[in-house]
DNA sequence: AATTCGGGGCA
DNA sequence: TGCCCAGAATT
């Protein structure tokens, strides 16, 4: 493979063709350590709006490390995965107390931060500070895939390791940041899964691919996850003009976000449910309601959860809100629901409340 | 080495 | 509905 002619004309094509990108209108660490956390498995245009927000509220590392961690919780409500937002967090406050508010400036200790593994370490090494660090993400594994003529599926051990050690021997010594950004763009604009604009590709003369006309079938995918169906319940209890919410704990999942009282249910459907319900809210808050009266069914697909999630309403009747460390519970106005972190599902309940 | 995290957007 | 997305952490 004749790396510098590749280099050479991807770096060609992307000065034509580079978006712009809120993040690449500076090299500030701190920046390109935000847009490459939330770039985590979340597309360019979904992030690009939380980025502008994150920014304006913390334009600095210290700034967002003196933040409150519901409110990060807040700003990163709807983006998914939210573990990255508590990583965010408490990566913030390291590298300020740590670190002097310094990102460390190599692979290796960037990758000691929560929620930097090895891809972000890379892209931070490289763009922030110019290391020679290589990269594999999503783009880059479906380009070096078929400019390599990749036979292991992708995702699994032995196609990592190949990915990888392309990715070593293509990263330039000078450089590095741009020429990795060169090379997810391609992936994302022209050496895309369906349909590959290859007569547009800069460096199809160097694509093992494209030789044996097989981009079609490279890279070869993973056998995909089977569906579990869930059924669930959740509760909105109300006390005058309050509701019922808890805080998840930390082993859960939704860790610091809030909830209405929610738990997986065995009855087939509402008109069966009564005493399971009544007796969920109870050993989740401690509060005790009367019968809840069936509201709404939500439909929704995450990761590899099929879920109907059937909504209640129910007046509390007695039973003091049991609050722990790990999972407080409280009563908090229809209107104080803007400012609680909550999932998308529980933003929706919300939505429907007066 | 595989699984989980229970996202969200799009055709 | 299935597939994809600038992956990381965990077992």
């Amino acid at each position: 493979m004749d790396f510098a002619s590749l280099r050479r004309r991807l770096l060609g094509w992307y000065a034509k063709h580079a978006r712009d990108l809120p993040w690449r209108q500076s090299r500030d660490p701190y920046r390109v350590w935000l847009s490459e956390v939330m770039l985590q498995q979340t597309q360019v245009e979904t992030v690009r709006p939380y980025f502008e927000r994150f920014v304006a509220a913390w334009p600095t590392v210290a700034d967002l490390a003196a933040a409150q961690e519901q409110h990060v919780l807040r700003q990163w409500e709807g983006l998914g995965y939210y573990r990255r937002a508590r990583n965010l967090h408490a990566a913030a406050k390291r590298v300020v107390d740590e670190h002097g508010g310094e990102f460390p400036r190599d692979v290796a200790g960037l990758t000691t931060l929560p929620g930097v593994g090895r891809y972000t370490a890379g892209a931070i090494a490289s763009i922030a500070y110019d290391a020679p660090a290589p990269i594999v993400e999503a783009n880059t594994a479906r380009l070096y895939a078929r400019l390599t003529g990749l036979r292991e599926p992708v995702a699994s051990t032995a196609g990592q390791r190949a990915l990888w050690a392309f990715a070593e021997q293509v990263v330039p010594r000078r450089g590095a940041g741009r020429l990795n950004q060169a090379l997810m763009e391609l992936g994302a604009l022209v050496c895309t899964p369906e349909s590959p604009k290859c007569d547009a590709c800069p460096i199809a003369t160097h694509c093992a691919a494209f030789a044996q006309q097989a981009t079609r079938v490279i890279p070869v995918a993973a056998k995909r996850q089977t569906i579990t169906e869930v059924r669930e319940a959740a509760v909105v209890v109300r006390r005058g003009a309050d509701v019922l919410l808890r805080q998840c704990g930390p082993g859960e999942r939704w860790a610091g976000l809030w909830d209405f009282p929610r738990f997986p249910v065995e009855a087939e459907g509402p008109l069966f449910a009564t005493r399971e319900l009544v007796a969920g809210v109870e050993r989740l808050t401690g509060v005790v309601c009367d019968s809840p009266r069936h509201h709404d069914t939500l439909r929704h697909a995450v990761t590899r959860f099929r879920i109907r999630l059937d909504c209640y309403h129910a007046t509390r009747l007695g039973g003091r809100v049991r609050s722990t460390q790990e999972s407080p519970v409280k009563w908090v106005t229809v209107a104080g629901l803007a400012e609680a972190p909550l999932s998308v599902t529980g933003r929706k309940i919300a939505a429907g409340l007066r």
